[in-house]
DNA sequence: GCGCGAGCATGACAAATGTCAGGGCCACCG
DNA sequence: CGGTGGCCCTGACATTTGTCATGCTCGCGC
C-alpha cells in the first residue's frame, strides 16, 4: 500500500526531477503535480492524496494559503511544505496552518522521502536548523497598532497615505514607527520593515 | 564520446534530482557537483568539465562570479546559468561575464538537456522571455553618479552618511537621489532602490 | 473605588529629506 | 570660435519624517 503524493513546484526541472526520484521509492506515488498554488488546490481536490508537498513560493497562492485550504477541504491529506529560503515567519505561519512538515530544499532526495513517510504516519516534522532560527527570533515585541502600520509602511509610502489607510493622524502613525523602529533596534524605518519582514512579524 | 558536465546548486534536493536525470541522457556525464561557489570553483578546477551548470544564487560567491572565474582559468568551460528568479540586470551581468546560456528554472529536465548540448557545441542560448525582459527593461538611465548614490542609499542609509562615503555635500546627495527618483518614475528613494535592483542597474 | 501600567492617540518641535534655481566644466557641432 | 547640452556640484527653501511630552482609556490587583 503506497503513499499517494502530490507535488506542487512552479520550477518544473525540479518538479519533474523531484517526481522522478520519489518514483524510485517503492512505497511512494506520485499521483499529480501542478505549477502553481490553484493548481495544487485543484489537483488535491481531483487525486485526494495522502501527502502534499508544497514549495512555499509559488504563483497565484503559496504554500501556506494551500495548506489553509486543504485542512478545510481534505482534512486527511497531510501537507509538508518545502522551501529554498527559510524565513522564521513562514515557519510559524505554516505550523498556524496546520502543516505537518517543514524543510528546506538542501535535504537530500533520500531524505525528503524518510520525511514524507514520517509525516505520513501521522508524525510532524521540521528541520532543526529552522526551527532554531524561528525560537532565536522569538515572538513579536510589536503591538497590533505597530504591526498594522508597519506593513502599510512597507511599500515606501509616506506617511500621510499610511494615516489615511489607518485612519488615524499622521503624528499617531509616526509614533508608532518610531516605536517600532527603537523596539527592534533599528536606524530607520525601512531597515524596521526589512527585519520584521525577516522575522515574520508582519 | 560525452558532455562532462559540472552541476553547482545550494539545493541540495534539486542538485541530486537533476544529477539523476541528466545521467539518463546517454550522451552526458555528470562529473562533479558542488553546494556553494568556491566548491564549484574547486570541482572545475579538479575536474576540467565541458559545462558547468550553475545555479545563480549560491553561498559564498553567486553564478556570475564563478562564471568570471572560470572564463580565465578555464577557457574551454562553456557556463549555463540557472535560474529561479529571473531579474533582468542578473541576465546582462551574466552575458558580460561570458556566460553562454542562461535559463529559468521552469524548464524541463529534458530541455535543459538540450539546452546542454547547445552551449557544448559552441552556441548561445537565452531564454525567450528572460531575454525579453531584459530587452524591455532597456538601459539604465542613470547617470554614474546617481548610480553609485543609489546604491550607497540601498540599506536605508542616511544622506548624511551617503554623502561622507562618497565624499559630496549633502545637497548633491539629495540632488543625485532625487534626480533618480524622478527618472525612474517612483515615488521615493527606497522605491527608486527597488526598482533599480529589479531592473540591474545598480 | 483607586492606583498603576500598557496600549492608543495627538500635536509641537527638531531633524532629515526632497525640490529648485543656478554655476562650473567639458565634449560636440555648426 | 561660440553656442548648446549633458553631467556634476552646491546652497537655500519647502516638505516630510522622527522625537518627545502629554492625555485618554481600559484591564488588573489591592
Amino acid at each position: 500500500m503506497s503513499v499517494r503524493v502530490l507535488l506542487a513546484d512552479d520550477e518544473h526541472l525540479i518538479r519533474g526531477a523531484l517526481a522522478a526520484l520519489l518514483s524510485l521509492e517503492d512505497d511512494l506515488l506520485v499521483v499529480a503535480e501542478a505549477a502553481s498554488g490553484p493548481e495544487a488546490l485543484a489537483m488535491a481536490r481531483a487525486h485526494a492524496p495522502d501527502v502534499a508537498v508544497l514549495d512555499l513560493q509559488m504563483p497565484g497562492a503559496d504554500g501556506v494559503k494551500v495548506a489553509t485550504s486543504l485542512r478545510t477541504e481534505l482534512p486527511g491529506c497531510r501537507v509538508l511544505i518545502v522551501t529554498s529560503h527559510g524565513r522564521p515567519g513562514h515557519l510559524k505561519r505554516a505550523l498556524a496552518a496546520g502543516v505537518r512538515g517543514f524543510v528546506p530544499k538542501t535535504v537530500s532526495a533520500q531524505r525528503l522521502a524518510e520525511i514524507i513517510r514520517t509525516v505520513h504516519a501521522g508524525n510532524r516534522y521540521v528541520d532543526p536548523e529552522l526551527a532554531a532560527d524561528a525560537i532565536s527570533a522569538g515572538d513579536s515585541p510589536l503591538t497590533a497598532r505597530e504591526a498594522e502600520v508597519l506593513e502599510l509602511a512597507a511599500d515606501g509610502a509616506p506617511v500621510a497615505e499610511i494615516a489615511e489607510r489607518a485612519a488615524l493622524s499622521q503624528g499617531t502613525v509616526r509614533n508608532y514607527l518610531s516605536s517600532a523602529v527603537s523596539k527592534l533596534g533599528v536606524e530607520n524605518r525601512h531597515a524596521a520593515v526589512r527585519l520584521a519582514r525577516e522575522r515574520g512579524w508582519v
